[in-house]
DNA sequence: ATAATAGTGTCTATGAGACAATATATT
DNA sequence: AATATATTGTCTCATAGACACTATTAT
């Protein structure tokens, strides 16, 4: 006890390591997160993030990215990505035991006692971007967040703490950065990107302030062709990462 | 490729898996980080950040707490500890086949390919706390943050770039929740609180502003002892985790 | 024609920032 | 007495929020 944890040799704790991704986008004026049914056990049926395993010689930030192709089929230049948490699941012991999985060389109390890391990254996809599935037999989803709350689908692990976590983060980050821009394909106009902030927040916002707004914060917007009343502006992404001041949130929901 | 990755059976990359301890205090004046210098390989004499193994049915928030109490002799109970994020350090071939470290069953080649996974968690230590080290021999040292950046101590692993997410995270969250009451041992006054924000932020602020603003932010302050003007009045932390709105940060710096 | 949307302008209430004045404790 | 600090009050300015008005496009 007296002995300081840095002077202990290094402690190599076993743990498997994987990456779970939460696919963020808009869809049907909603926030919703890409799930996958699982087919094997555990929690054979369940929907599940998807995730995968580090490779040997990868890093998190590589690993998040390889697996972003691999579910998506799609390149993830434009979109926003970013590590989230790390999450210690412990794997029910009978669940893991009847696992229907192929080649464990690991014995079943090996595997019991083996504790699952999952470092969860959250990924903002633009609206419309589908993820075209390697596996056609696989069954993908976008699932409304509020959706999973209640008389949803029943999710694997702890995926459903990781999901909140998530939803989170993202209704924090829109106000005061601006990654929101990060749902929609550029070009954009101020009411696509209006309607990015009213459908994650869950609020209806004034769009003559919101323009006033966005348009007066320093480098979130690039004007691409002026509009005239009525015409609506096209605007790209501007370089800056950071709203100052942050964008007012309803707190009414 | 075709394939899924959550098609694939569990994935189990070999990780060693570590909790690394942030401790931030306010310390003359200045925001500090607790560091311990190391004594044996990898980087021997370089100064990091104490930390340990995850025990065998230990979850991540237990161990950070048990570190904590191995590292500080302290209970943690008033004290603000959340999770950071994780890093993945490879750690060198060399530095590790020429470990002085005890006690590893492992042969060189596999401790090569063993990758290091650090969850790092963020302390506010009440100021005047000090950390009562089990081992008298030991080095323990508060370091200012804005003494790290240049001509500081060498700092182990990747562990510059943790305590840099933490100070920005901690810098974040005193915008917009009370963790900054965490540094003060109860009661305190707004003169001690005003000094936590202007230490942390590095800025000035207007004593009767930061007054009005703290006061009325509900659920922020409880009066103990009620103070005429002059006399500083005693608070305690109230039940409110966030401060709406945020206090502004001014941003000259 | 009607509705929906985009841009512009205006008014008001709120709150941050700056500053002054007073009261108390410390040296 | 002089200094530092805490509370209260006032003034100004920036801006969020609400709303009106006009122009254009879609149905």
């Amino acid at each position: 006890m007296g002995r300081l944890a840095d002077d202990e040799p290094d402690h190599f704790t076993p743990a498997s390591l994987r990456v779970e991704l939460v696919l963020l986008t808009v869809r049907d004026g909603r926030l919703a997160v890409l799930l996958v049914k699982r087919h094997s056990a555990p929690f054979q049926g369940c929907w599940a993030l998807p995730g995968g395993g580090l490779g040997d010689h990868e890093d998190l930030d590589a690993a998040s990215q390889r697996l972003l192709t691999l579910t998506t089929g799609l390149e993830h230049d434009p979109w926003h990505a970013e590590q989230l948490r790390s999450y210690v699941s412990a794997v029910p012991a009978q669940q893991t035991a009847g696992a229907a999985g192929s080649a464990s060389e690991r014995s079943d109390e090996q595997v019991s006692a083996q504790r699952s890391v999952s470092v969860a990254y959250m990924v903002f996809m633009p609206v419309g971007t589908d993820p075209a599935p390697g596996s056609a037999a696989e069954a993908f989803r976008w699932w409304a967040v509020d959706d999973l709350s209640d008389d949803g689908p029943v999710l694997a692990f702890d995926h459903a703490s990781i999901i909140a976590d998530a939803v989170d983060r993202c209704r924090s980050k829109l106000e005061y950065t601006t990654v929101a821009a990060s749902f929609l394909q550029e070009p954009f106009t101020l009411g696509e990107l209006r309607r990015i902030y009213e459908n994650v927040w869950g609020v209806k916002l004034h769009h003559s302030n919101f323009a006033r707004k966005l348009t007066s914060s320093p480098g979130y917007l690039v004007a691409e062709v002026d509009g005239s009343p009525g015409r609506a502006t096209l605007y790209r992404r501007g370089s800056a990462q950071f709203v100052m001041p942050p964008i007012p949130r309803p707190v009414g929901e």
